[in-house]
DNA sequence: ATGTTC
């Protein structure tokens, strides 16, 4: 693999300038010190990589949290041709429409603080977590069609939530375009028992105090205040994600093999052919699990806290993917055209105006919700016109891993860790030892840089800072 | 991320 030469354009941008092979030039949104943590994985060869893929527009992108990822770098946007552009598996992610809710309360910090390992526990028991965990919601396979074709409205039909939640996500909760039976009878065996489960790794169900607000018109819309208690979720779209992916990924290299490719997990099919479309109707069905999943964990999460708080009110203020691709409108050398365009590990960013933005923040712009990793803080930010002239309407979407789980197990015991979080007054509930430890606030970046890279570059502004008090792990 | 190696 030759070096990757990076031009410094300003503090914060960096170029790959379009070399032989490259339909684009890379173009990449970080700081000097960020970009030293990924110097030595392979996460701007990747970017290079995703640069020379055919149809791609403007420039293959990266932001403040990128890191390597499978083919596609993780933190990334990449926008593709109609006509000429591809489809590609690794450019969404193995994990389909993970992504992140947030919910107020109408609870102050005061009310939680001495109840917090009360708060936690009965969360952790409420809500099934942890790798191959089942649900209590018991599916059949109509239901499930449903669910995918259908999304989080579906679920709300059934009794899990109400319309306020789904009118106050991407899409309203329903990815269009969704066809059931282009999802595997194996991926649906793995999903049927875990709509309404949390899954593991760095998805979590968190109690939050705002720490600081940034911007006071911004939240007066929200209805947000310092010191107000904040509910977040953040998971996916588990096994049956993950086996559409696989089945997809088999399948095209199966039909257009991986000869030609710079990497083979670059595989992709062109937008127009009828794998590509195939792809696209069962991503959309995998990307409904998940938000249909993010709602049925919301409902149970509300029963919980109404049970805990008599008197609590428990609203969704936004719910957003952090790993997709979808047609969009963009304006691209003055040209305003519909586009492809593939987030992974990346939060869509619109600002003020933009029709798919719910009527009550059309004049904000879209709240984007960045999680943290188990203890740090976690960002409520809002959406600009810059992001969509820069990144295709895009912001980071996380911390981002600086230590291999690997890493992380050999310097850091669980019961250390969490006795660490403890004395901070974070009190942690999780399925294993083992996960505490992978997922120590030592093994990733630090959050506030990430987020500042994005408010500095008006990517998206600063909203509200959320700290954590009850955490419930995989 | 993932029935953490179908």
């Amino acid at each position: 693999m030759s070096e990757i030469k990076l031009q410094r354009v300003s503090k914060y941008i960096y170029e790959i300038p379009q070399q032989a092979g490259m339909n684009v030039p890379g173009t990449v949104f970080i700081s000097e010190k960020l970009l030293k943590l990924i110097s030595k994985d392979k996460t701007l060869q990747q970017v290079r990589n995703v640069a020379c893929l055919p149809g791609i527009l403007k420039a293959s992108i990266v932001l403040s949290d990128a890191h390597q990822g499978y083919g596609f770098p993780i933190g990334g946007v990449a926008a593709f041709d109609l006509e000429k552009g591809i489809i590609s598996p690794g450019g969404v992610g193995y994990d389909i429409n993970c992504g992140v809710r947030l919910l107020r309360t109408n609870l102050a910090q005061t009310d939680v603080m001495t109840r917090r390992k009360e708060v936690a526990e009965a969360l952790y028991r409420k809500i099934p977590s942890g790798v191959g965990r089942g649900s209590k919601l018991k599916l059949n396979r109509r239901d499930l069609d449903n669910v995918l074709e259908r999304g989080a409205p579906h679920v709300v039909e059934m009794g899990y939530g109400c319309q306020e939640d789904y009118l106050h996500m991407e899409e309203e909760g329903c990815m269009q375009g969704a066809d059931a039976s282009a999802v595997s009878p194996r991926a649906k065996d793995r999903g049927i028992g875990q709509l309404g489960t949390l899954g593991a790794g760095n998805h979590f169900l968190e109690v939050q105090a705002i720490g600081e607000i940034y911007d006071t018109d911004v939240a007066r819309v929200l209805g947000l205040s310092e010191g107000q208690i904040m509910l977040m979720i953040h998971c996916g779209s588990r096994g049956l994600g993950h086996q559409v992916a696989s089945d997809y990924i088999k399948k095209m290299e199966h039909e257009y093999g991986i000869e030609r490719l710079p990497d083979r997990e670059l595989i992709y099919a062109p937008i127009k052919s009828q794998l590509g479309k195939d792809y696209l109707a069962a991503m959309a069905a995998a990307m409904n699990f998940a938000f249909a999943n993010r709602q049925v964990i919301t409902h149970w999460t509300r029963e919980e806290m109404q049970y805990l708080f008599p008197d609590v009110t428990v609203d969704t203020i936004y719910d957003v993917c952090h790993n997709i691709a979808k047609f969009e409108e963009h304006t691209i050398d003055d040209q305003q055209k519909t586009v492809c365009v593939h987030r992974k590990g990346a939060t869509r960013s619109f600002g003020p105006g933009r029709s798919e933005i719910p009527d009550s923040y059309r004049d904000i712009g879209q709240p984007v919700i960045i999680p943290g990793s188990m203890g740090t803080a976690s960002y409520l930010l809002i959406g600009t016109r810059e992001s969509e002239e820069l990144t295709f309407g895009s912001c980071a979407h996380g911390a981002g891993r600086v230590i291999s789980r690997r890493a992380a197990l050999r310097s850091l015991r669980g019961e250390d860790v969490q006795k660490q979080l403890e004395s901070r007054d974070i009190e942690v509930r999780a399925g294993s030892w083992r996960s505490i430890a992978e997922e120590a606030p030592e093994a990733y970046k630090d959050i506030d840089e990430v987020i500042e890279v994005m408010h500095e570059l008006n990517i998206s502004r600063k909203v509200a800072r959320l700290t954590p008090i009850s955490v419930v792990k995989g």
